[in-house]
DNA sequence: ATATCGATTATCT
DNA sequence: GATAATCGATATG
C-alpha cells in the first residue's frame, strides 16, 4: 500500500459535525481511509485510519457510557465530532471522537494508523531510534497506546477537542482516498459485550494492530 | 510464532 | 479495593 508518496496534505478537507451525527458503527466504517492530523508548534504529524472501534451508548456494556454520565466520559455524551482521550492500565492513553447529536452518547475508538508524515517526530516520541524499516514503522502508530504517544496526545491537554476544527491541534480530514475492503472483527481487550463485530480493519493493511497478516 | 505476565494509576463501586 | 477500550519484555515451541 503505497499511499504515503500520492498523500498531499494540502488536499485533505476536514469532516464536519454532520459526519459524526449517526450511529458510531457507520462513523467507524467511514473513518477508515481518513486521515488524523497532528499539529503541535511547528510539528505536523499525520496517519491514515486503518482500524476503528465502535463504541455505542446504555445498551453497550464494553462502553465507557454505559454506566452513564461521569465527568470522565462526559464528552461522550456531548456533541459530535469532539475528541474524548482517557487514560489506561497507568500507562497509555486512548483517542476517541464522539457520535450522535448532543445528550445521545456514542463514540469510536482509533487503534491504528498509518504513518503518513512526521515520521521522525513519531519515534522520538515513542523512545524510538535508530533507522526507520518497514518493521519499526509497524511500531509508531499501530495500536491505541502507541499513536497517541506518537501524537503526544494526553487527556490533560487534548481531551474535549473539535475534531472538525484546523484550529484545534487533532482534526481529522478526507483526501478522497477509498479502502480496497472492510473486514468487522470482535473489540480488543474487553470482556463485557465482547462478542459483538464492532472492530473495524482495512483489510490486508500492514498497520493493523496484533499479528502481522501473512 | 504464540503465551504469559508485570508495570502503573485514574476511575468507579 | 478492584478493574481496565494496553504495551513491552520474557519465555517457550
Amino acid at each position: 500500500m503505497k499511499v504515503s508518496r500520492e498523500f498531499d496534505l494540502r488536499k485533505l478537507v476536514p469532516l464536519n459535525a454532520d459526519f459524526y451525527v449517526r450511529d458510531p458503527r457507520c462513523v467507524a466504517c467511514d473513518l477508515l481511509g481518513k486521515v488524523v492530523v497532528r499539529h503541535l508548534g511547528r510539528e505536523r504529524m499525520a496517519g491514515r485510519i486503518v482500524e476503528v472501534e465502535a463504541y455505542l451508548g446504555a445498551g453497550d456494556a464494553a462502553a465507557h457510557a454505559a454506566a452513564g454520565l461521569t465527568p470522565r466520559n462526559r464528552v461522550l455524551f456531548g456533541p459530535p465530532g469532539r475528541s474524548y482521550v482517557y487514560f489506561i492500565y497507568g500507562n497509555y492513553y486512548c483517542l476517541n471522537v464522539s457520535c450522535l447529536p448532543d445528550g445521545v452518547a456514542g463514540g469510536v475508538l482509533f487503534r491504528a494508523l498509518e504513518p503518513l508524515t512526521g515520521l521522525r517526530a513519531m519515534a522520538q516520541n515513542r523512545g524510538l531510534t535508530g533507522e526507520l524499516t518497514e518493521r519499526s514503522k509497524r511500531l509508531l502508530t499501530t495500536g491505541p497506546g502507541r499513536l497517541c504517544q506518537a501524537m503526544r496526545i494526553t487527556r490533560a491537554r487534548d481531551n474535549d477537542l473539535d475534531m472538525t476544527s484546523l484550529e484545534s491541534g487533532i482534526w481529522i480530514g478526507d483526501d478522497g482516498y477509498r479502502v480496497p475492503r472492510i473486514v468487522a472483527t470482535r473489540r480488543i481487550g474487553i470482556s463485557k459485550a465482547a462478542d459483538h463485530p464492532l472492530r473495524y480493519i482495512v483489510a490486508g493493511n500492514q498497520f493493523v494492530s496484533g499479528p502481522k497478516p501473512k
